[in-house]
DNA sequence: GTCGGAATCTCAAGTAACTTGATATGTCGA
DNA sequence: TCGACATATCAAGTTACTTGAGATTCCGAC
């Protein structure tokens, strides 16, 4: 036992997830630089998948970003005709929408996504992913009550 | 059922690990700036603790950053006096120390760092804290077999 | 109807935290 | 000795945010 080992203290959470999060990161901008995404863009664009209509502040919030952050991210991908916003909104709020072409870039992105995740949490057995990703979703206050 | 939930697709590992990143970021940039320290040094320094003599090309390793971003982090702490390289290296691998006041930084944020976390954690019952962080060590590859 | 507060959108500028590029130097094995 | 590899660190560039700001819409109180 070495003096190092002896005192050690347990590693931190925020150590733990900063870690894992940039190594999410990596895979993640590896996967996207094929289709030239930013990692907020396809956030972005996986959150309106599941929640069409969105507007850019909320989509700021659910990111916990700035509004212009988001507005930055969403630019460009009505740029690129990904996402649509309404011509003639209803007030301030913008609507915004996933396009075909959006959609079918995601549909595209899944198996690569999904096997990079398939990766990382390989050393976990099923039913530890499931309750990893539960837990995730309580901490996270995404958890469905 | 509403068409969103109806095709709802389940939550990413990447969505939650970057959303729960940046709360625990957050948290931390907010205690963490009392002692105006960078997550990037607070990290360096928490590591140091556990392994001393560790070399900046190490400790970049390990925080998973490029050499040089370490050395700007690193920079700052050695100006600070928080950290200590040797005067007359063994070659040129540089065993880099925490210095007294150093310690005694991190002693103080200790609390406030738990206290952070206990928050983001207040949800999980202990023993699936526990298993969190179990996997997480896991998946990061810090798991002591 | 008016007003004030809150929220939305988005342009503008700035900042932090990385990255890649580059160079000098030490270590080690053939 | 030489080449390969690794280390440390200066320099410059890039990315992904932030804060600042202003115009506009919505809504409730008066």
């Amino acid at each position: 036992m070495t003096k190092a080992q002896e005192s050690e203290p347990p590693l931190r959470l925020a150590y733990l997830i900063g870690r894992l999060d940039r190594m999410v990161r990596r895979d993640l901008e590896e996967a996207l630089a094929e289709v030239d995404l930013t990692i907020a863009q396809y956030t972005a664009m996986s959150v309106l998948r599941r929640r069409p209509g969105l507007s850019n502040a909320q989509l700021a919030r659910r990111s916990l970003v700035s509004p212009q952050a988001m507005n930055q991210a969403l630019s460009g991908l009505v740029e690129r005709r990904l996402i649509h916003r309404p011509a003639k909104p209803k007030g301030r709020v913008l609507a915004i929408e996933l396009t075909a072409e959006g959609q079918a870039i995601l549909d595209h992105l899944g198996p690569l996504i999904n096997s990079a995740e398939d990766r990382l949490l390989a050393e976990l057995r099923p039913t530890q992913r499931d309750s990893l990703l539960a837990m995730l979703e309580t901490i996270t206050d995404l958890r469905q009550h």
